[in-house]
DNA sequence: AGCACGCCGACT
DNA sequence: GTCGGCGTGCTC
């Protein structure tokens, strides 16, 4: 007797080993074992059992490390569809469905698991498009329920840990079920993951990677803000986790229920296809009046970027304020200044392994490399041609903290930075005015009277096909948290996203968006593969990669398209640089079959390639 | 992925 | 002659 056995290493097995007699009894498809492979102990999968092979030479099977199989026939099924899909081994797919510790050659003990229940379940997705933002947990608790009631589990995933913790009160609140919580940070890891495996819950919620769970007899899978990036992994496999989920449920045969306040174009295309039913949750308080403010039309000093068109606004604000109502400043960028520079050669100062501008933080008093996070105190001379005069340019949270402290000095002022804000600390209730980045969206319990949005420009303006999305999903976010009055400051008025939410239809967006995308032969029509090639030589980097797209050109299939050869951006990070090749296909396994299969042969001595389908 | 094997240039 | 860079192939 042989069982075949998968690594969580980039190879293609399976490898066959043999069973000793006394191993017999325990073998079981979906168990991990001890086994020798090229001279090291290591973790295996189980994934099938043989009486015969053609390999001459095979070595036992050392353990069997668990009394009963950790991953049953759904879940096997579904990490194979990861792997075809992702273009990643089995081996690897598998291992994303374990924790930490079962990784490494840790036993677990016998495992009473639930019986298999018939399940009686209206097979169908919807989208609940959530235009007030808050509406959504009236529909997610009614679809829990009804779930709950016959009997089957839910599994709900949540893209921050904020989201996972209010999720958690108001489920604790307004349900009454077995709660289990999964994520990756977590300490309790393992023990809450065996205790899923036993069927000690019947709701689970967690971030993007528990939509592995080996939860049993499931009925119901809820994604919550589907659009986030955070459901992207961004490590092989490189799975999306709206995407698992529909491989999920269709293999488990059970409703999937995706919400969002902007939904992404895939949801989106799948709903104009009728693939999926669509359910508007409109806004239930009045909207705010909404002000889109044409930087062109302004004269010279607030026109620039690094003004602040204040004396344009002064007079709103401090209407606001004379109510003593909250005023939210929107500027998604941190640090003080974003362009430090000598006033006399020009030269700009870049960090020394991307290359990219660094950002000077008043605070701590550092130079800042936000990619790598390289830190370096601010030169008192320009280490080009030594003179005295440096520059403090472009505008950050902490420059505009500061402005706004000048300008309205009987204002109470905060700042809301990313760090602050994860903790989920909320004990900065009392100011009048607030300025954050985006990390203020995953705070739904704020509400400001006022709300001006400034430097949406910097994102529509990214070279990336999604930047008018990303920016819409910013957009509709913060108009959720907005009650009296919205203003958008840019220099492209008449942008459709703009339109779009200026009378209320977020249909204009998607729309014109759908259109271009069409016309562009870019998601959601197509799937996008990306090859990135990253090496400490910038030369072979370069050479290497147009290569590999000349070899890609000439042997791609007919639907597969090979697109550019380009550097990345930043092209240098962390002292590598990384070159990028782009393609697409109508269906994501012919397309990572095909870079799969044409990248194994390249030379690959001092390049790392790597292989992203659907790269956000 | 890591490691061994084997090919060809350059150099104590 | 041999040291070593790098392409190729294998791991049950």
């Amino acid at each position: 007797m042989y069982v075949q056995v998968v690594f969580g290493l980039p190879l293609k097995g399976p490898f066959d080993y043999q069973v000793p007699k006394n191993l017999k009894e325990k073998i079981k498809s979906g168990k991990r074992v001890e086994v020798n492979f090229r001279n090291e102990i290591r973790v295996g999968y189980i994934v099938g059992i043989k009486e015969k092979t053609e390999i001459k030479t095979t070595k036992s099977i050392i353990k069997v490390l668990d009394e009963v199989s950790l991953l049953d026939k759904h879940l096997m099924l579904l990490t194979k569809r990861i792997s075809d899909y992702y273009g990643c081994y089995w081996g690897e797919a598998i291992e994303a469905v374990f924790p930490l510790a079962l990784r490494k050659l840790k036993v677990t003990p016998y495992l009473i698991e639930p019986e298999e229940k018939k399940k009686d379940i209206k097979v169908e997705t919807i989208l609940l498009h959530d235009l007030d933002g808050r509406a959504r947990w009236e529909r997610y608790i009614y679809y829990l329920k009804e779930t709950l009631d016959k009997g089957l589990s839910c599994l709900v995933l949540f893209p921050d840990l904020i989201s996972l913790v209010r999720a958690k009160e108001i489920i604790t609140d307004k349900i009454s079920c077995s709660l289990g919580i999964l994520h990756r940070r977590q300490t309790q890891q393992l023990k809450e993951w065996l205790k899923i495996k036993e069927g000690r819950f019947n709701v689970v919620i967690g971030l993007r990677s528990a939509i592995l769970v080996p939860l049993k007899n499931l009925g119901l899978i809820i994604i919550d803000e589907e659009q986030n990036d955070a459901y992207k992994q961004n490590q092989v496999p490189y799975y999306h986790a709206r995407e698992v989920a529909f491989m999920r449920a269709r293999i488990e045969k059970i409703k999937l229920i995706l919400s969002a306040i902007s939904p992404s174009l895939e949801t989106m295309y799948l709903v104009r296809k009728k693939k999926i039913k669509y359910e508007v949750l409109y806004r239930k308080e009045p909207y705010p009046k909404i002000n889109i403010i044409d930087l062109n039309e302004l004269s010279y000093p607030f026109r620039t970027k690094e003004a602040i068109p204040f004396p344009l606004l002064q007079e709103r604000i401090i209407s606001f304020l004379n109510k003593n109502a909250k005023v939210l400043i929107f500027l998604n960028r941190t640090g003080f200044a974003t362009l430090v520079s000598c006033r006399i050669c020009g030269t700009v100062l870049k960090c020394p392994r991307c290359n990219v501008n660094l950002i000077y933080h008043l605070k701590e008093k550092i130079l800042n490399c936000h990619y790598c996070n390289f830190k370096m105190l601010p030169p008192q001379l320009c280490p080009q041609c030594n003179s005295g005069y440096i520059r403090y340019r472009g505008l950050g949270t902490e420059k505009m903290e500061s402005e706004l402290a000048r300008i309205f000095p009987q204002a109470k002022i905060k700042r809301l930075d990313s760090r602050k804000n994860s903790q989920g600390q909320t004990n900065d209730k009392e100011a009048d005015i607030f300025i954050s980045t985006q990390s203020i969206i995953k705070q739904k319990d704020k509400v400001f009277n006022l709300v001006i949005v400034l430097g949406i420009d910097n994102v529509l303006n990214r070279v990336d096909f999604r930047s008018a999305e990303k920016a819409f999903v910013l957009l509709l976010d913060l108009l959720t948290l907005s009650k009296e009055e919205f203003f958008i400051l840019t220099c492209l008025p008449n942008h459709y996203c703009f339109s779009a939410l200026k009378q209320n239809n977020p249909k204009i967006f998607f729309d014109e968006e759908l259109k271009q995308r069409r016309q562009l032969e870019f998601p959601p029509y197509r799937h996008l593969g990306l090859v990135k090639i990253r090496g400490e030589k910038e030369k072979r980097v370069d050479q290497v990669s147009k290569l590999i797209f000349k070899k890609l050109s000439k042997n791609r299939k007919k639907d597969i398209k090979v697109i550019s050869v380009s550097p990345s951006w930043p092209a240098k990070l962390r002292g590598k640089f990384w070159w990028q090749i782009l393609c697409s296909a109508k269906d994501p396994v012919a397309l990572s079959r095909f870079l799969k299969t044409n990248l194994r042969k390249v030379s690959r001595s001092g390049i790392i390639l790597t292989v992203d389908i659907d790269p956000l």
